[in-house]
DNA sequence: TTGACATGCAGTATTTGTACTGCATATTTA
DNA sequence: TAAATATGCAGTACAAATACTGCATGTCAA
């Protein structure tokens, strides 16, 4: 895994939306775009997101390599993939913790 | 610890400069900026940057917690603070592993 | 006390990130 | 086939990140 790899997987990690576009995945696997949209906020009343903007994020986690895409038709299939963060947090996190 | 201190952790993480700098001080605690400006650079052959960048790139960690700072006299002493780290992980990666 | 040294602050230019609106494309289903 | 649905692409506006130059401030030593 590359130096830029690793950046790629950290900047995925630092923001909050991308976060929790993971963890709902996480808790529920094979989401769609809409899914996501619409996924359950935290109590805190955070607001939203236009679909777009899931869709940017969703953008930066798969460039870090951290969804597993698959198509039914017309709608796009979201899972997590583990293997980059965990390649990410060996290479470049363990010597630190 | 919050979302947004998570967010800083992994911004601070997210950049190539700012782990090399973390590397140095891990191996050799106690270094000023003029240390880490002349840093030894990897074989790959990386210019070393100005000293007010990497000054920037050290102000990034100490937002996010993971410098301990000491002064002597005129020289800044940075050391590597892992408490931030520890939490972030324990709270923001340790479900995804 | 003066010069050298370590750092900080201000400002600039360029790029990237974030969130949006609007339109286009492709696939179901009615 | 036509409407509804799911997604993608283009473009915009604003904020933040990155790297820099130049100047200022404070501290040590000659």
């Amino acid at each position: 895994m590359t130096e830029d790899q690793i950046t790629l997987v950290f900047k995925a990690l630092a923001h909050t939306e991308r976060r929790r576009i993971l963890a709902s995945l996480l808790q529920k696997p094979g989401q769609t775009l809409f899914d996501l949209c619409v996924a359950p906020d935290q109590p805190g009343g955070a607001r939203h997101l236009s679909r777009q903007t899931v869709s940017q994020h969703l953008d930066a986690l798969e460039r870090a390599g951290l969804l597993e895409i698959s198509w039914q038709g017309r709608t796009k299939i979201h899972r997590f993939e583990p293997g980059p963060l965990r390649e990410a947090v060996q290479q470049a996190l363990v010597p630190f913790l």
